[in-house]
Order: C-alpha cells, then structure tokens, then sequence
DNA sequence: TTGTAAGCGTTATCAC
DNA sequence: GTGATAACGCTTACAA
C-alpha cells in the first residue's frame, strides 16, 4: 500500500550543488559534460545521485530554448501507415533523446493550420507535417512557420520548406501497367477525394498508364470513395459493380482495397482469378486480407526516417537551403493479382 | 519563393505590454482572463493581436508548474487496438486543450520504467501507461511516480493508483463459452506470451470456461505464439494443426486470430464451417479479414477515455483516492464462428 | 577550473 | 484595478 499524498518537491541544481560544496554554475557544467575538475566532477556526480536529480524540462527548456521535442502531425493515427510512420518517427527521435508530441489533425485543414500558428508557442523545436491537401493557406504558412518544418507530401518546388515526398502518380501508374500485364482489359480505379494531393495524384497516375498503353478511357471505370477508409471502399466498389463490369481494380490504398476485396466478395466475383486487386502503401494490411494484397509501396516508413533526420539536422542548422527528398515507388506482387485460371 | 532567413524573435508578453501602455502584470491577468478595467483589456487584446503574441510554453510551465502534457506510453502504436486508444486519447486530450506526448515502449519493461522515473523532469502533467507486464519493480515505481498516473490494465488491488481494467479473462471464457454453445469440441487457444498480464489473463479464462462446462482440458490444444502479431499468430497455427485436431480456436488477439485465419485456409480448413476462430480486441481488423472475425470488445477506446478523464481529473486534484474502473467484455459475433453446415 | 550574476518569459504577490 | 518586483530552475557570459 503506497501514499498518495503530496509530492516531496522535486530536488533542484541549487541543492545538488550545495550537497555538492559547489556552485550552481559548477554543478551545471558537470551535468553537461563541460570540462571540469575529476573531483568537482565526482562531486557532482555523487550528490545528484544521491537526491536523485533530474533537471527540469520548463527551465532548460526556457534557458536554452530548446524544448527537446518535435511534434508529428498526421491525418488519422488508425490508418496503419500513418502508425507505422509515427512508429518509426518516435524511434528516431528517441534514438536522439527527443520526445514525440503527436497530433491527430482528422485531416481537417483547419487543424493542421493551427498547429502550424501553434510553432510560435514554442512547445517543440520542430514540426513534421503530413497534409492530405495542400491549399495556398497552406503554403503561406509553411513560409512563415515559427519553427523548422519538414513536409511529408507533395509541395510546389517553388516553396522553400524541407520536403520528403512520394512517387504516388507513377506508383498507380505502375500497378495499372501490372495488371495490364497480367491481361486484364477493364481495369477500375477506387480513389479517395480528388481534394485530397494523394486522390489527385493516384488518379493521374491511372490514366497515365492508360494513356501509355493507349487504352480506351472509360469514366465508367472510375469511383471515387468518401474518405480513405476499408467502409468507404467497399461501399465505392460496389458502386462500380453495379453499373459495370471489371477484371482489375486499383485502389488508391490498402484500406480501400480492404474494402474493396470484400465488396468483390460479396458480389461473388473471385480475386484474383475474374478480378485482380492491387492497393496502394504497401501497409501490414497486405498480409492480413485474402487473398494477400498487391500493394504498391511508397517508403512510408523511409520517408518517415527522412522527415525526422531533415527536421533534426534543420534545427541544428537553420539557415540550410531546402531539401527535397523523393523516394520511389515499388510494386509488390501477391495473391490478389497474380495470374488467373484463365490469363 | 519563401525565405528561409533566421526568424524574428518571437514576440513577449513585455512588446505586447509596452504597445498597450500598460504593465507586463495586467497583460498577463488581461491574457489568463483576470478582472481589469474593460479599456485595458482591449488595449492589451489589440496589441496582443498586432504583434500575434502567443506566450511561451516553456515560460509559462516553468512559472505555473503545468506543462499541459500528458504522455502516453503504450508497447506498439502498430497494434490496430494502441492506435485507437491513441486517437481517443489525443482527441480528449484536445478538447482539455492538453498535448499528447506519444511513447512507444515496444512492450519493453525497461522502457517502461524508464518513462516513469522519467516523469521527474516534470515535462508532462500526467502520463497514461499500458505495461504488458506489471512487475514488482513496476509497483515500486508506482508509488513513487513523480506525476499523476493512470494504469490502462491490471494493478493489484493493495497499489494505490489509478487504473482502467479490461476485464480480458472473462472476455477469453466468453468467447470459449460461445464456440461451445456453437457445438464445437476441441476448442484451441492461440495465446501470446504468458509473461504478459493479458496472456495470463487470457489463459484462465480459456480454462475457466472448459471447467465451468466441465470439458476435458487438453494442453495439445493450447500453444503459445511468440508475441502478440499476425505472423506469430500464423505461425503458432501451425504447430497447433501439426499436432491436433480442432474444431473451434480462441486467439488471445485480433492480429494472432488474422494470422490463424491464414494458417488455416493454408491447411485446407474451412472457417466457420470446420473451424470456428474468435479474436480479441474487437479492432478495425475484424471487417478486413475473411471471413469478418467474431471477437471480444474489450473496450479499448471506452477505457482509453476513462484514463485520460481520469487523469486529468487527477491532476486537478491529486490529494482524491486512486481509484479502479473496470471495464465489461463483450462478445461480437460474426463470420468467422457462426454456425456451421453441420452445427 | 570555478563562482557570481544576469537573464530566459511567465505568473503571482504585494503595496498602491 | 494596476504596476513594480520577486520568483520558477536552469544556462552561460564574465570575472576571479
């Protein structure tokens, strides 16, 4: 049975360095390894032990002005890339001995623009950004942000921020070229919102690849989900079955194509064998639906690396020019579109 | 074409005060919504406005001895069940105008201990932690956490702290209890580690329901995968269908049950009609396996709710009783272990 | 090397 | 109501 009345207040420097015989500013270097006398060292060392020190974030915070963390803020942590992202992230700034503040912005606009204003409360010595759709707003504030800024996601070259992005145009492309290659004619496309940079973007990739193949475009082929959810998928792809017909289908991401797998299902067509499915980020998903998931992947956890290594060496150096990263797109095959009994 | 020149130095308190000719004193009461004189609070209000003042996180926590962050610790936010809870954690923590700080522990005690003695530095208010595995060094630290703390699991009645309990062994019986009553007779258990509270958990509740309905237990059936995940799921699967025969198969998790589902559409063996599965957790997996996985609603997002109010509550008063909230399981039947051809 | 002292940007306690 | 002013706990010139 332990208390639970108030806390003893936490040991301050000044009483390290008294238990110490030293001065604050003595007791300070040590525990910043700056160069000091063995003795004092041990000195130090021993009496901060002893009250078991631990300095106090708000005032080294507030006296060096860095605060120790940086903050990510994505769509929707329940989406299982932007977890494996904030995964990875949080591993790397803890390799750094920096803390995650994590903000789930609901892919509203509005949020995302508050967290970028928020920069100037300097809560965090940096910001990683993954919005789903860039607006001028947008870009003004990333111009002007209070903090050192890295974007995950496609940014206008003309902007001057730290940018990792994906290749998600020639990512659909690619996996509208393999199922062609697989001899699939009546290819649909299940996308999420055209406002969204990613919606825009996978649907140009789609027809890229029609056009590179000289294939007919028919609108009728193409459906456009509410939001990036497995629900909103099922309930698009069954649009698209029920005013036409289908031997491939590219979803705009795994989620979709989760959705998409069961509304085929339902409507009693086989994968891959009369519809061969692919997805898109290549997400844990894939080995969890069935048939396993063809999935295009984006280095989402790469990019996600990249983003806090640009973002750590930007606050070390924040005069450096802008970067730009792009990572490739690549093409996993797996059951869901892998040859057919009739190819 | 933005600049990427240094920043100006953000605006203070003492700019906003000066433009609004009054003191650094009334600008703050004016800012935190203390009684003034109408004209003064709108002269500071402009000014504030002019300038874009935002106050000082790291100023203000060091003055006021809040931070307004609360940290989450939980073993893996790539775990469908963590994200949730994170979300629901962030989402509340929002509406208090509080940030999350985001740590993954990677199911690692050390990790976890380290986080706790970590709450010295007073870099968050309140911290909400999910140990898989609550030792005795855990208990210690407990009782002396330098900050409100609130358990998601199972703590000892006698440690006096906050907790949100699942109620996971009756969770597992239920689901045991079901695929009796499904007429099944040789009812595996897919376990995670038993070094885990939740795998130990999940065991007694498995053997629990056998003894109720007073059933022969056979440890064949039972096999223990190496962590909570798909593949360890898959894997142990298959050394349970290598050595037995099985009518019905209780997975500790959702993750194990998709990797079961896997294992045993390798094996040739129809589910439900050969083999009814039931998972654990009721995660956004369920709908994106085939067939849709019947499983045990622990109340993951309901007690992430909980803890967050909880602490937050505790942290306006940290003198009130540790108190425990536990949480009902609840079966959701679904494809996976309805009924058979031959029930 | 070490100590003294000046802040960092707030909030909160006083007198007025 | 308001304005000086003293903290909060730390880092860092600067002087010794």
């Amino acid at each position: 049975m332990s208390e639970t009345f108030e806390e003893p207040p936490a040991p301050t420097l000044a009483e390290v360095a008294k238990l110490a015989n030293v001065s604050v500013a003595s007791a300070s270097r040590v525990l910043n390894g700056i160069g000091t006398r063995p003795e004092t060292l041990s000195q130090v060392l021993a009496a901060a032990e002893q009250v078991g020190y631990l300095p106090n974030a708000s005032a080294r915070s507030l006296r060096s002005k860095r605060t120790g963390q940086i903050a990510f803020a994505l769509p929707d942590v329940s989406n299982p890339v932007y977890a494996s992202m904030a995964r990875a992230i949080q591993e790397v700034a803890h390799e750094h001995g920096c803390r995650l503040v994590l903000h789930s912005t609901g892919a509203d606009a509005e949020e995302e623009l508050g967290i970028l204003r928020d920069l100037r409360r300097r809560f965090v010595d940096g910001l990683i950004l993954v919005p789903l759709n860039v607006t001028a707003a947008h870009l003004a504030e990333f111009g002007r942000a209070a903090a050192p800024l890295v974007v995950i996601g496609t940014v206008p070259e003309s902007v001057a921020v730290d940018a990792v992005a994906a290749d998600s145009r020639r990512g659909a492309s690619l996996s509208v070229k393999h199922l062609l290659t697989q001899g699939r004619r009546r290819i649909g496309l299940v996308n999420g919102p055209l406002t969204t940079t990613p919606g825009h973007a996978r649907r140009l990739g789609y027809l890229d690849a029609l056009r590179a193949t000289k294939q007919r475009r028919d609108d009728d082929l193409i459906e456009v989900a509410e939001d990036f959810t497995a629900e909103a998928g099922r309930a698009a792809t069954l649009r698209l079955l029920e005013r036409t017909r289908l031997d491939g289908l590219f979803c705009a991401n795994d989620l979709l194509a989760a959705g998409a797998l069961d509304a085929l299902r339902h409507a009693g067509l086989g994968v891959p064998d009369e519809v061969a499915v692919v997805g898109m980020d290549n997400s844990g998903l894939v080995e969890i639906t069935w048939p396993s998931l063809t999935s295009v992947d984006l280095g989402s956890v790469k990019r996600a690396r990249y983003a806090v290594e640009l973002l750590l060496e930007r606050i070390d150096d924040p005069l450096r020019a802008p970067v730009r990263i792009h990572v490739a797109a690549e093409l996993k095959i797996r059951a869901s579109s892998s040859g057919r009994g009739a190819a």
